[in-house]
DNA sequence: AGTATATGATTGTATTATACAACTATTTTC
DNA sequence: GAAAATAGTTGTATAATACAATCATATACT
């Protein structure tokens, strides 16, 4: 009983992944996540931080987000500011062109999820995102 | 109400994403899978397939996952049946030394997962299987 | 104060997973 | 029997990642 929950979770989780990064059919609703969404997210919400940090909250390696960081300021949608305190350190900031690539984004993420679940009732919506939220807290552990 | 679950599901699912793809800490529990897990286990369960029916069914482009079975083959975890139909066709049929690699990869997961859900109810745990299939049904659309 | 060590960030290099395009060898269609 | 379609592989490019080396600045030690 118990272990046909876990086996059908370890193969959901599986299938989950695959799915989501396949670039064929989502293309960029599930790609640019992985890089810059979730990193944009972030500063705009809890503000201007360094890669360390970042990578830190990622679990990603500082090389990585470095990158990353660099990208999104290349397009514009960062900008550096150094650290006062300590000439080695910057954090990184969102502009107003990041702000509104990110919400741009955020609205079609959210279009789209809105699309699969449109049959779904109200309180298996809520508890999915409540056991996704208590699932990814597990991970970090 | 509703909406606020959305943005909840939105935001778990990206970072479900972000943590299962990240090498640091899983390295070696969420990364096979996306190329060679799925691919051996649905060969072990529902038989020899060629490359355009595994591509397919895992949305993948055909190219890709040749490379997946070519690799897969080499480490003798599968081996290709020439189709006698067809003489373009193969079809990949899992070996001895394949189906051992699967189920101790199987069992590591499922131990590992277990371990993330140890605290979990049981119902908890089937609903959150339910809920992650039908969501999966739900990105074949 | 001056050297040694630690630290924040970037850059070089390698690997892996992916897609698209070109190609080969067969098979199907007309 | 020629033309078109199809199964699969291989060439090439890109993106996301990690690890190692490096640079510049800070901190710690004596």
């Amino acid at each position: 009983m118990y272990e046909q929950s876990l086996e059908m979770i370890e193969l959901e989780l599986a299938i989950l992944i695959r799915r989501s990064t396949s670039n064929t059919n989502n293309k960029k609703l599930w790609n640019l996540d992985r890089s810059a969404y979730l990193l944009l997210r972030r500063i705009a919400t809890k503000g201007a931080v360094g890669v360390k940090v970042l990578a830190g909250e990622f679990q990603l390696d500082i090389s990585t987000v470095s990158r990353q960081a660099a990208a999104l300021e290349h397009k514009g949608y960062l900008y550096k500011i150094p650290d006062p305190l300590d000439g080695r350190a910057y954090s990184f900031q969102i502009t107003e062109l990041g702000l509104k690539e990110l919400n741009e984004y955020k609205h079609a993420r959210l279009e789209r999820i809105a699309e699969l679940l449109n049959d779904w009732p109200d309180d298996e919506c809520k508890v999915f995102g409540q056991l996704l939220q208590k699932f990814n807290q597990s991970l970090l552990k």
